[in-house]
DNA sequence: GTGGTCTAGACCACC
DNA sequence: GTGGTCTAGACCACA
């Protein structure tokens, strides 16, 4: 996997996870990939990826069975999609819309590429 | 000046000096101030100052007269203009559009969105 | 390390750092010492040696891996040979052939100085 | 006048009037454009002229009579001319040299570039 | 006055 | 351990 430069590998993991829960491909009580089995997968340094599944563990998405492995909570779905939802709201819609205006770009355009997204998302 | 967390303040900074091209503030061929006017100004040590400096003159954004001082570059403001526009087309805007997908929000939320931000800004 | 008085020592630290490249003694994707080693080997702070580094990175002949360090990059060899044959034709013979033509010197005399120039390097 | 990056602009002033005077358009004793005209004519501050002509006053290449003006030396022509010629070999030779052999430039290939020079020098 | 460089020392997040 | 940022203070050459 790669990864973008200014956010720390770490969140950008927890982000990843998040995403497979939200899109049900892992679900509640399911156990998840073990912290060395994500590092390989991800090509990562296998404190990284621990400390992923801390970050989702402090915010009860996931919860740990010692020396089983790492599972998803109950209601993890609900948390991440309410979490995403505030944080869109708050952080990234602001700022998103504050660029349209002084990059003046207009509702249509976002429509369009919106539209394209979708279709290209539907062809994978 | 008062400055965010996760972003260095020279980052910050440089970012401020583009604003002021971006608004015409400050024109092509003007001085800027100088490195110890800004750290005075914006209460930070002038290192850190000069580091901004020095960044947008990397990006040929402002250009230096030796002894002088720190200039707008010739479209300075088409540069930071065309950046921005990179930055929200390749960065911003697929995040925003894989977020609308999940978070299921649809065009027509987000233009209300909009058009309420649009009449904010007038009121101001 | 002894530096010499009118060019700053991050750049002949970046000087050094292109010479371990194009000897080959650094190769690509191999990493190279860390800030602090570096400083430490050649009597400079930190923050000194830091500033080779970034000066490098700017121009794409190191990359770095987030916590883990520096590296050479792909075909940094060949940049940095551009870099100084550029900067060799652009620069530094336009000079030269307008001093020999001032002063009169003649190409066999350059030829001379050559051939004695390679011959005390062939000897030692 | 164009200045380059690297050298203060006072010495390639001074290098401006040497080269006035190798090439004979100053010869011994005339007097030379004022620090006034001088800053006018290459669009510098004039104590930046002032600074060159003290330089050259030092090295007794040009003398001052007060409140008449700057003129040649006897001999400031010699004078120009071993000091190059000193400089030139014991400083940019050595250089010159190293790069051709670095960046694997031949005799030949410094010779056809000496001829062209020549050439457009003639032209002009 | 201007920028430019360097040191020393500190603190931080991240791997 | 790694790099990255920031402050404080100093010194310098140059315009």
């Amino acid at each position: 996997m790669e990864f973008k430069e200014p956010q720390a590998i770490y969140l950008q993991i927890a982000e990843y996870v998040c995403e497979k829960i939200l899109l049900e491909k892992w679900n509640t009580d399911e156990k998840i990939p073990s912290v060395r089995e994500l590092a390989v997968e991800l090509e990562v340094n296998p404190n990284t990826a621990m400390r992923s599944y801390e970050f989702l563990q402090n915010k009860e998405i996931i919860y740990n069975k010692r020396g089983i492995g790492f599972f998803v909570s109950a209601n993890a779905k609900e948390k991440v999609s309410v979490f995403r939802k505030q944080q869109f709201l708050e952080t990234e819609l602001p700022v998103f819309l504050k660029n349209m205006n002084i990059l003046n770009i207009s509702i249509q355009e976002i429509e369009t590429f919106y539209i394209a997204f979708i279709k290209s998302k539907n062809l994978n």
